[in-house]
DNA sequence: TGTACATCAGTGAACGCGCGTTCACTGATGTAC
DNA sequence: TGTACATCAGTGAACGCGCGTTCACTGATGTAC
């Protein structure tokens, strides 16, 4: 099924070894409970295996960390965007192809998600615009590649940022069902195709007029 | 714009005075900072103008009245639907129509769609499981009028569901969208009718096959 | 090569504060007879 | 109609605990000369 390993997290390794800790701490118990927003500092360093107090050698309050962690949510699924788009080029059919590789990188890092759901949908928060800002750039990329190989011939790029934002939405909030419900991938890979061959076909359709 | 008012949030006076404060307290703080699951009691108490104890006449922790809370957003949310498939239904075009009718009503009651938004992508919440009954259901619904006005005669009922869900999640994450930045109402409401256009054309020509 | 000093991640004790929870109380409303 | 009692929402004092934050300390690593 995988054409090419697909984004490991390896974050640069110039960062101190109690910063990473506890970015991870923050994100596994994110993951499992309350929002990032709300995590408490000796929490974290319990969580972490660390002194609570070592936490302010690295951050000044949990906000700041919160930030961080978004950061590193940010920054691993735009990478693993862009392997899943070269991958799925190189497949018979690009909306199959999208389809499982994203949902095989979801299973194996559902942390990224399960965060990032949540984060991309708290109102007003700074995270929230980090997230979005995320989406966007991958709607963007998903455009210039579909461009560059003329993968839609009939649709303006107007019309396409549209389509690849809707897509990317979509994949989303469908990580979470795939995640929950780990036996209905299949399921949810089919009706993501269906939702992806639906919307080229829709904006072409509109577009016609 | 508007031809019939729609759903106030006029709850069942059967309610004692205090819970019914502590419920809109409930509301207001996790539309205007953290989640419902991690309000404090005596934070709550403030904010409804109570005594800290008198939570506990109505509930016996913080997760008991989150979900209440939920609850109300649930039963306000589906009954708006309601009343916007309604009026849709009365408008020239009814996709123009529910777009407009629905940013309406998200307009007028923010916070329904701020708490709502981020407990439905809280993985694994209680609260996410009550909104995603409610967004199926609403679904469900859309389909249901659908087919018993004939407004897509060419689509089968499975396929229907597909495009209403998809449809209800987008027009969910976008409302987000218009209340932070309401004076991109008109843009949001045009992107949102292309969206729902492009569904139902994409699904026919899918099915077409 | 060796010595002295600076930097920095991590530690542990101590603080004051707000939290959740308990308890005994008040005052209003409803009900029995 | 009046009296006695029960129920229930709301109050205020008190508790012990974990929290965020501060401070002085340790030990390792790097740098100057």
């Amino acid at each position: 099924m995988q054409i090419e390993t697909i984004a490991s997290s390896q974050p640069a390794p110039d960062m101190a070894d109690g910063k990473r800790r506890l970015i991870d701490a923050a994100l596994r118990l994110a993951a499992q409970g309350s929002s990032l927003s709300s995590l408490g500092l000796r929490e974290l360093g319990r969580e972490a295996g660390l002194n609570h107090n070592t936490f302010y050698r690295h951050f000044s309050n949990t906000d700041e960390l919160g930030a961080a962690a978004v950061q590193e949510v940010a920054r691993d699924v735009m990478a693993a965007m862009k392997d899943i788009r070269r991958n799925a080029a190189k497949h018979a059919d690009a909306t199959v192809g999208a389809a499982e590789y994203f949902f095989d990188f979801v299973l194996q890092h559902p942390q990224l998600f399960i965060v990032g759901l949540r984060e991309l949908h708290s109102a007003g928060t700074a995270m929230r615009k980090t997230l979005q800002e995320v989406i966007h750039a991958i709607s963007v990329e998903s455009v210039e590649q579909i461009v560059s190989l003329q993968l839609a011939p009939g649709l303006s790029q107007e019309a396409l940022l549209q389509v690849t934002s809707a897509i990317t939405h979509y994949l989303f909030y469908r990580s979470l069902d795939c995640i929950e419900q780990p036996q209905a991938r299949e399921q949810i890979v089919a009706e993501t195709v269906h939702f992806m061959r639906a919307q080229f076909l829709g904006m072409g359709a509109l577009q016609g007029h």
